[in-house]
RNA sequence: GGCGCAUUGGUGUAGUUGGUUAACACGCUGCCCUCUCAAGGCAGAGAUCACGGGUUCGAGUCCCGUAUGCGCUACCA
């Protein structure tokens, strides 16, 4: 059966690269009939806070993924890690390293490494040229025991090469030669990296490992140590990187919230619309479907599916329109237009709860009523903080007037003052009163007024709504029924407010 | 510096064993619908398939090189 674990560190917030590997790991499971595993990696004390490892179990939770087994801490198994390093280095197949511990500046690694590497190939030294690789053992342990620091490298072949074959990259092979004798336990005995993951995925029993692309080389490394530890090599599928518009890395540092999982859920996105989206990034169907339930993921999900080049996570900063990618605002878009009413109800409850604008008549006597609103307006909302944005005058009496509106709908025809009220006159008397009827009074009444429908329509939406956009008018009036359509219509208090706020227009 | 991986319209992706006008989705433009805005319908713009060489009757698809980007190269994960 295949296993296989999602291993974020718990350092900092969810990123949505590490989400969409969760999901990929979790449809192949649920594809295959296999287990998905979590296991957080909070080796790195001083880093891993337990409010990320909150965030990262909220995150699964929100996307649906639902993990198999109890989680699996790495740092519970630090013990075991050391045991396997000292039982490598008795087998010869890791030694002793007492060269003292360099100390790293971690801004500038990465000129170091180059610099490291210029200096090694100027005086021709190469990856084994460590002087402790080879000190017989009996003077190693004598060392040891005598209280001196050491590290625990792997001592790799001098000559050969590993070979895998990647799932998404095809063959791979690297030259012994290229990998330098790596370290598994730090002189302060702390387990790193490729030696607690390779364990672990060991001990879990993983058969796919399914993660990151940066992670690729670094696989060669791991599959040596599975090799020394005698453990059969799972199968390996690594997965492009999803990247910032300038086509760098996708960082909370650089790029702020629009990294981080949870920013979704807050920002009012449907999680099956994020998780659809997710889907997509670098992974597609065979039909070319893009539009799918949970249920038909998982069945045209493939390994084979997923490309090779990093995708761009396209977004604009301080562009509120697109601050995050055009076609995920679409695909809520398109969740909150289409998924069953019922499904989206709750969501809806939740979002007028957190603003406190949701009433339990909702759920009671105006159950009817709440569920054709919802539908009525959710037609043009993009993601669920509209419907106590935009949508908040369907809901209570106290709402805000976009300028914008004002200006457009009712300023402009000075007349507006007095045709709103005489309209409200006449749709009082209006019996019964429905979009239907509603609507036979207002054209009625802009005939006799000489005056547009137009016109008394949009001055309508605004004074009802707040807004200049929304649904068809008469299917509001009859929403917001004749008493409260009636005595918006005449409250010309935000109008007025408004009018000395904006001046002329 | 070394090694690895990638490169199809603005973005996400399709492009079967090389075969005529490079497909889909988002976005964009225009029109229709219309009380507004969406949705929907219709029409359209946008790609010399990174570049340069080859192989071939024929290459986005195969080979070589170059460039660019990304990753790894750490007693970080």
């Amino acid at each position: 059966m295949n296993r296989v674990r999602f291993a974020p560190s718990p350092t900092g917030y969810l990123h949505i690269g590490a989400a969409r590997s969760a999901l990929f790991n979790w449809l192949f499971a649920r594809k295959t009939g296999g287990k998905f595993l979590l296991r957080i990696e909070d080796t790195d004390l001083q880093r891993s806070t337990e409010e990320s490892t909150r965030s990262i179990i909220e995150g699964l939770e929100w996307l649906g993924l639902d993990y198999d087994e109890e989680i699996v801490f790495q740092s519970k198994n630090a013990e075991k890690h050391r045991d396997a390093a000292h039982r490598l280095v008795r087998e010869g197949q890791a030694y002793r390293d007492f060269t003292p511990k360099e100390q790293r500046d971690d801004s500038t690694v990465k000129q170091g490494i180059a610099e490291r590497a210029r200096a090694q190939a100027a005086e021709g030294s190469d990856q084994r040229s460590n002087p402790y690789r080879d000190l017989p053992l009996e003077e190693s342990d004598r060392r040891a025991a005598a209280g001196e620091l050491f590290a625990v490298r792997l001592k790799v072949p001098v000559e050969g090469k590993t070979q895998f074959e990647d799932i998404v990259y095809g063959p791979q092979e690297r030259d012994y030669s290229e990998i330098e004798d790596l370290v598994l336990l730090r002189s302060d005995t702390h387990p790193l990296y490729n030696l607690s993951v390779v364990i672990d995925d060991i001990e879990m029993g993983i058969t796919h490992v399914i993660r990151g692309q940066d992670h690729l080389t670094n696989t060669h490394k791991q599959v040596l140590l599975y090799q020394a530890l005698d453990a059969p090599v799972p199968h390996f599928a690594h997965l492009p990187l999803i990247l910032a518009p300038n086509k760098g890395k996708l960082s909370k540092r650089k790029h702020g919230e629009v990294v981080s999982l949870t920013t979704y859920r807050d920002r009012g996105f449907v999680a099956a619309a994020f998780r659809n989206f997710l889907a997509l990034l670098g992974w597609s169907p065979p039909d070319g479907k893009e539009i799918l339930s949970l249920q038909e993921l998982i069945e045209k999900f493939s390994l084979e599916g997923i490309g090779r080049a990093n995708a761009i996570f396209n977004f604009q900063e301080n562009d509120p329109r697109h601050w995050t990618d055009d076609k995920a605002l679409w695909m809520n878009a398109e969740y909150i237009r289409t998924m069953p009413l019922e499904r989206l109800i709750p969501m809806v409850k939740a979002e007028l709860r957190a603003n406190k604008l949701w009433r339990e008549e909702y759920e009671d006597e105006e159950r009817a009523w709440f569920a054709k609103v919802v539908d009525l307006i959710r037609q043009r909302f993009h993601t669920l903080k509209d419907f106590s944005g935009q949508g908040r005058a369907y809901f209570s009496d106290d709402f805000d007037f976009d300028d914008a509106a004002i200006k457009k709908n009712l300023l402009k025809e000075p007349r507006l003052k007095e045709l709103l009220p005489a309209l409200a006159e006449r749709l009082e008397k209006v019996e019964p009163f429905t979009a239907e009827t509603a609507e036979a009074g207002l054209r009625q009444y802009a005939d006799e007024a000489g005056v547009k429908a137009g016109l008394l329509i949009n001055g309508s939406r605004t004074m009802l709504t707040g807004q200049a956009v929304g649904p068809s008018m008469f299917e509001v009036f009859e929403i917001l029924g004749q008493k409260r359509s009636v005595e918006r219509l005449r409250s010309g208090v935000p109008w007025f407010n408004a009018f000395s706020a904006l001046g002329d227009v």
